[in-house]
RNA sequence: GGGCGGUUAGCUCAGUUGGUAGAGCAUCUCAUUGACGUUGAGAGGGUCACAGGUUCGAAUCCUGUAUCGCCCACCA
């Protein structure tokens, strides 16, 4: 017998170099899998993790999940991708490098300039970009480095340019003058997904315009008045009725208005005085109501760094201060008619903190309600050629079960997002990232990649929100826009599993882009996961400081311990909270699997592995095949939980526990029958429940796998115990 | 404001189509140089949040309540 079996597992001394085996083996790229072309293709894309990020429990938990489906699946005989990339995202990676370079050269990107900042980002990216591959590698999974994706690399740019393109071709991508959610710390428009409601506790303000003025009117931004160009009041509001239509001089603040008073259904009469300043430039719903009624929408009284660029008394405050100055002239112009504290809801930026300032601005959007004519479809209630919108095609993806939701409460919050969905606004204002391929020369507007002949074409300076890209990533991970091969053989893909936060900003794009550009879904199932907690229920995060590190918990209690301790226990969807005991009781399990074995080749040295079975030991053997047969349907519902505890249960308490002892007392009798017998059967159950352990704790299996059957191929590869359906 | 969940043993959570409540950890008792002390055998511990309903039978299905949490949102 091999002699480390007489020293408990250690891990460290065997993960590095069984990966090492199995990624030099090529058997993580499906094309080098035996009987490859005969084989289903099974496909799963990384959710690309950031290029400069490092690896967090998250990810373990992500990559535990995903490694077990696609080893299960390779073993099923399929031809099973796994696809690695990362991804630049723009907005955290320039933000950290501006950072650093404040820091250590005290300039600012503007003083660097753009190309510059650019090459710097980019190079920071990719210097770190080993940092998190070496740590996914270490989880054990079984990724397919040779087809590894960046978003900013060549191919994927290519994918970029062609999508804006065609979108653009379509009429569903166009340039537009809206309300934007704009951050001024970062400086930069922000989607309505990267927005926090923080809750604050705020003054709402009721207040006439002028003496003379006959409503007054409730507000909590009394700075934004100075860009007042009507009063709005629900149609069937007795108290204001007489006045709707009628126009209103005055002078607010030194600021001369013409205030209009319309009638319009999305006021609440019940809210304030049930009258609305119309304030067009700096708030969505003012915006929309000045569009219904054609009331001016030009006049912007704040700027991109939250200051007033309105004239007189507040001119250039910052607008905290302004509305300070505008209570004040209220008071003392006796127009303050009340002052009532209340608790609201503020926008802050996701990333900088900033509060969002409502701007009007020119940027560019993807219609999601724009109808076209869909060139081509596959997708079930969608006919090629038919005329729909991408509402329709991500609507229609989910309800006709081409993408399966298996948790029904998920699909509905999906049905309800795309409900709720607005256009989507995809230009960034910062530098690095994909940059908008639309150049401009006077009236001229022109989509291509390179400046179009001639002189005097600027480029539009912003970059495209980095979840476009990402969105693209199921098929620009295979190549397209050229036809590819694997484009054929491994799209639409098989699965993908996200965190539930990430099923409006990722899944449904990745549904938009996919339908429109290939008439196909993205994936046939999404499972959606939890997070990953502390013990005490909390996220993870930064300001908590109650990070743990994956590979520190590797470095103790080895990867598939901690795969176990992250996919034992809980259900997919919910949350997962996370037990380092747990994780060390793995590591004990993975210590009794290696001393099963050595009880079993010390027993077995020589054994013939096909000696009939008795009757007794025939019904064992059913047993562990019944389970296997139970274990196969649990990981073909997702049931990934059930499959790993049953099998740690059987290995654990019914192998160990009470066979082994069993055969203690076989191998104590006469009876020689039964001994070959036993010998036949401890060896073959115990090359089951390896194999049925795999997905889940790929290293030691693999490990005792190669002394246990020397001369068979890796476990990795090695045909899964249960073959055929199980349904 | 709209939507979606959770509530089961001291703790963390399972419980697949309704059929006598489970695991791990923790606690307690006992055993043991035997493949493994990273061990084994055993014990205690739950009116499955609450109230109704459907059913021969409900942790599971329905209705309502409480409570905790999450997601979405242009009540100024």
């Amino acid at each position: 017998m091999d002699e480390k079996f007489l020293k408990p597992y250690d891990p460290s001394a065997t993960e590095a170099r069984i990966y090492a085996e199995w990624e030099e083996s090529g058997y993580f790229n499906p094309d080098n899998l035996p009987d490859a072309d005969s084989r289903e293709p099974f496909t799963i894309v990384l959710p690309p993790p950031n290029v400069t990020g490092i690896l967090h429990l998250g990810h373990a938990y992500e990559d535990s999940l995903q490694d077990s489906v696609i080893r299960f699946n390779r073993m099923r005989g399929k031809k099973a991708l796994w696809i690695p990339g990362t991804d630049s995202a723009a907005i955290a990676t320039q933000a950290r490098v501006e950072k650093n370079i404040q820091k250590e050269e005290g300039k600012s990107r503007h003083d660097i300039g753009r190309e510059e900042l650019v090459k710097r980002v980019g190079e920071f990216a990719r210097s770190s970009e080993q940092t998190i591959l070496s740590q996914v590698r270490r989880m054990g999974a079984s990724l397919d480095w040779s087809r590894y994706a960046y978003t900013l690399d060549d191919t994927r740019n290519t994918a970029v340019f062609t999508a804006f393109k065609r979108m653009y071709a379509a009429g569903l991508i166009y340039r537009g003058n809206r309300i934007v959610n704009w951050d001024p710390k970062g400086q930069t428009t922000i989607s309505d997904d990267e927005i926090v409601h923080e809750e604050r506790t705020a003054t709402l303000y009721t207040f006439k315009y002028s003496k003379d003025f006959p409503i007054p009117v409730a507000t909590t931004r009394l700075e934004t008045k100075v860009g007042d160009v009507a009063v709005a009041v629900h149609p069937d509001d007795p108290r204001y009725k007489e006045f709707v239509g009628k126009t209103y001089e005055v002078v607010f603040c030194d600021v001369p208005l013409s205030i209009r008073i319309v009638a319009d259904t999305e006021v609440d009469p019940e809210f304030g005085t049930g009258a609305l300043g119309v304030t067009p430039a700096h708030s969505q719903i003012d915006w929309d109501i000045a569009t219904r009624h054609d009331l001016p929408k030009d006049k912007i009284v704040i700027n991109e760094y939250a200051k007033m660029t309105a004239s007189g008394r507040v001119a250039g405050l910052k607008v905290i201060e302004a509305r300070e100055t505008v209570a004040s002239w209220l008071r003392e112009e006796g127009l303050m008619v009340s002052e009532e504290s209340i608790s609201q809801n503020v926008s802050t930026a996701e990333r900088t903190g900033g509060i969002i300032e409502p701007l009007p601005k020119l940027q560019w959007f993807v219609g999601v309600d724009t109808p076209f004519a869909i060139e081509h479809s596959e997708i079930p209630g969608i006919k090629t050629g038919d005329t729909t919108t991408l509402k329709e095609v991500m609507r229609a993806a989910v309800e006709s079960g081409a993408v399966s939701m298996p948790q029904e409460n998920f699909k509905k919050i999906y049905q309800h997002w795309i409900t709720n969905l607005h256009d989507w606004c995809i230009s960034r204002q910062i530098w690095f990232g994909h940059r908008i391929p639309v150049w401009y020369r006077e009236d001229e507007v022109v989509c291509q990649e390179t400046a179009p002949e001639g002189d005097g074409w600027v480029q539009d300076p912003d970059v495209l929100d980095t979840w476009f890209s990402s969105a693209l990533w199921t098929f620009s991970t295979l190549g397209w826009p050229e036809q590819t091969d694997d484009l054929r053989t491994f799209h639409p893909t098989s699965f993908m599993s996200p965190a539930y936060e990430i099923l409006p900003l990722w899944v449904s794009r990745m549904i938009l882009m996919s339908g429109f550009h290939l008439g196909q879904v993205p994936f046939k199932t999404v499972l959606i996961h939890g997070l990953v907690r502390d013990s005490k229920g909390q996220k993870f995060s930064k300001s908590l400081g109650n990070g743990i590190d994956p590979i520190e918990m590797i470095d103790r209690y080895g990867a598939d311990a901690l795969r176990m301790g992250l996919l034992g226990g809980a259900a997919v969807g919910s949350d997962v909270r996370f037990d380092e005991n747990k994780v060390k009781g793995y590591k004990n399990f993975a210590n009794k699997l290696w001393n099963i074995t050595r009880y079993v080749l010390t027993e077995t040295e020589g054994a013939d592995e096909d000696a009939p079975l008795t009757d007794a030991d025939q019904v064992l053997r059913t047993e562990l095949d019944e389970i296997l047969t139970d274990v196969t349907a649990d990981f073909e519902n997702y049931r990934m939980h059930l499959a790993a505890e049953k099998l740690y249960h059987y290995a654990w308490h019914r192998l160990a526990d009470e066979l082994i002892e069993d055969s203690k007392n076989v191998f104590a009798s006469e009876d020689t029958a039964a001994h070959a017998s036993r010998r036949a059967l401890l060896k073959s159950l115990l090359a089951d429940v390896l194999s049925g352990l795999h997905p889940f704790m790929p290293f030691v299996t693999e490990e005792i796998w190669k002394t246990l059957k020397p001369s068979a191929p890796f476990l990795m590869i090695s045909p899964w115990p249960v073959s055929g359906s199980v349904e």
